[in-house]
DNA sequence: GGTAGGTCGTTCGGGGCCAAATAGTAGTAT
DNA sequence: ATACTACTATTTGGCCCCGAACGACCTACC
């Protein structure tokens, strides 16, 4: 018996069921595909919702706020490892410190001993604009989950960091 | 005791402290930062990971394999719907169909009855890549979550669903 | 049968995203 | 001193992304 089909139908919902019915001769394993597909699912709908309902009333994108976010906790730093913090690329990151910098909530300074590296940090106006958007984003985190028990949630980060992991220690490799 | 301290440190990695320590003053819910900031980034890595290993070799973006997969599992069908599916905004598929049109890989069809409406389906060609593609991209699911039981992924799947469902019924009030 | 209101896909503008190519800088070996 | 190598942020090109505006179209009501 194929792996794809050692699945229990309880354990499904209806669009995986119908994945597996349309695509029963590739023998995919559903599990994997179910867990994945509903990471990417949750994250696009809650990407979404952020975006529209606590990120758009302070003209702020996704990336903007990771940015400000990234230098708020983790504090001026060199545009290299923010990058890498934020989670997007050195090409990317000019874009995105270009639109900070021109809405005054981030700057750039050259680094003395190095003529090729920037040291990014936020200004006042990007302090207060994380500090004022962070506990909005937060509360729409806390009604996201809102159904979950704590227990729930942090098995969910554990569960999910675990994929982090592995899918890191694959892309080292 | 703030809700923001009720957190056992076991629960939490070091970035997640790091937060905690840094926002202090801001008596955020770690709980639900945690689940919900792992959902991001877990599928950050993964995309990333499998454009880069998977889609990249057939020339295909993200959205392109999404719009090709619906089309395979829930057959042709109109614009309207297939943006939902897909989870892309009518104007990004207008984009993603022009390019898989010049590719040979789908195509659209006016519909009779309403000449506002457009069918979309699956050329010869699409079904092939779609059906050489997916098992691909499921064997790297199957590999990222290499080190989750069955059990584990199950649940995953379902948590992630309820946060989805949460999602979807805050943003349609 | 004309028209008002709603719905369809597309277009447009501003931005984000990556990889690859580039320019500038630093260190190091010759 | 000079090349060579390695590293930096930036620019470029192609695609994706959204919301708003648009024109074409359908339908219901007058």
């Amino acid at each position: 018996m194929p792996r794809a089909f050692a699945v229990g139908d309880e354990e499904l919902v209806e669009a995986e069921r119908l994945v597996r019915d349309r695509m029963a001769e590739l023998d995919l394993d559903l599990l994997s595909l179910a867990a994945v597909s509903n990471v990417f699912r949750t994250a696009t709908a809650v990407r979404n919702h952020m975006e529209r309902d606590v990120l758009r009333r302070h003209h702020l994108s996704w990336s903007a706020f990771t940015v400000l976010f990234v230098l708020r906790i983790w504090g001026s730093q060199e545009s290299r490892q923010l990058a890498g913090e934020a989670g997007i690329s050195g090409g990317t990151l000019t874009g995105v410190l270009d639109t900070l910098e021109r809405k005054g909530l981030a700057e750039r300074r050259p680094v003395p001993e190095d003529r090729r590296r920037v040291e990014v940090s936020l200004t006042a106006a990007g302090t207060d604009v994380v500090e004022e958007v962070m506990p909005a984003f937060n509360r729409e985190e806390a009604l996201v989950t809102g159904d979950l028990t704590d227990e729930e949630m942090a098995m969910l980060a554990r569960l999910l960091r675990k994929v982090l992991q592995t899918t890191e220690d694959l892309d080292s490799r």
